[in-house]
DNA sequence: TATTACTGACTGACCGGAAAGTCAATATAA
DNA sequence: TTATATTGACTTTCCGGTCAGTCAGTAATA
């Protein structure tokens, strides 16, 4: 038998994402042991008591804020990068924009990275969970990219292992960078994404005969 | 007229780096907001009073405790790299090995950067003194070597601006992931530094004419 | 050398405020 | 009137910071 729906029912249905956001914006700020509740609460327009009516502790609010926050990031990247045409070199420039822009100009993906760097230890879980569910596959797919590149000889084929790696760091770099100086970072955005294509390809690319 | 040397004096003068190295520790484990004082004391063989003979506040403890173990890096680094010979190619090596020994592989460069990302926002000055002491120089100091390259026709002339921060963007990555992972990271680090040089030398290097 | 007086590094009990978590009371839609 | 989403005062625990007291180690005296 379904209830009617109403303003209450439609409240108690819509708070626990309210919660959630207004958990991230708290948590990403300060931190998770220096975040108060009442905090939270504040920024999700309720009081304390209604967080305990749908997060049982302050430790399981944080594991769902950061798995409600990461989640979908994976599903867009496959999407972003099954529309991309042409060589492989311009299928690794649209890779690194989708990081650029979704993993690193998105405040969310950036601060993902920081509650791993900062709170990892304390929910050791949540970080497993995050690189089995986002960065191996991840890293799968740009390995992907690679192989069918050398596969077609668009690419070099003695790469070392962990070349992979090598092309996307720089792009956790800037992460790391906006994360420490907020949004005025001491880098010239534009020519440091420039240099990265720049270099991965010099990397990447078969010597032309 | 000096007082006699003697063990009550000597406990003195060691104090506070013993404090400070248990600070580092404590720190290190649990973050700033979450490290009690009394956890501090104890690894230091103390009590919390004791702590507050030597530092005024738990803030300016943490302070202190970064400066000191960041002080030296840089000048670790100019001696090591003015005693590098050989081509420029041989000096990147150089500059690379020294990053991941002493920022990546040594705990305490790791974790100043894990203080700079989890509580960099709670201590604007230490992130900006941090910076100006050892981030621009040790920049400076990589761009140097590359312009010499550049000057001696072994390092291509076009390269773009900030191709200096991707050149040394892997070793940060590196550290990041070992911040989060423990010392047991799921990447194969001796290829993953192979696959850095190989790839930064490829960006880097004058093609043959 | 033996005794005594003194110093100061260190202690640990204590205070006040803050924050996690609880629950009886309230307010409001139906 | 009933059901329930929400409140906010309350309890308990914890921790940064304080300070009066302790006692090991040192110097002065006999």
């Amino acid at each position: 038998m379904f209830k009617c729906e109403g303003f209450r029912r439609r409240r108690k249905a819509e708070r626990p994402a309210e919660i959630l956001d207004a958990a991230f914006a708290a948590f990403a700020d300060r931190g998770y042991a220096a975040t108060r509740l009442e905090d939270v609460a504040a920024r999700a327009g309720v009081t304390k008591g209604t967080i305990y009516l749908y997060f049982p502790t302050k430790e399981k609010l944080f594991e769902d804020m950061v798995r409600s926050h990461s989640a979908g990031l994976l599903s867009e990247a496959d999407a972003f990068l099954a529309g991309a045409e042409g060589t492989s070199a311009d299928r690794l420039r649209t890779l690194l924009h989708f990081l650029y822009t979704r993993c690193v100009e998105d405040r969310c993906g950036r601060e993902i990275l920081r509650f791993m760097v900062a709170e990892g230890k304390l929910f050791p879980q949540l970080v497993a969970e995050n690189y089995r569910d986002f960065v191996m596959p991840m890293l799968a797919m740009v390995n992907a990219l690679v192989d069918q590149g050398v596969a077609a000889g668009q690419f070099r084929a003695d790469l070392p292992r962990e070349t992979v790696r090598i092309v996307i760091a720089p792009t956790f770099f800037l992460s790391v960078i906006r994360l420490i100086f907020g949004d005025a970072p001491p880098v010239d955005e534009e020519a440091y994404v420039e240099a990265h294509i720049n270099m991965a390809l010099a990397g990447l690319l078969a010597k032309p005969a």
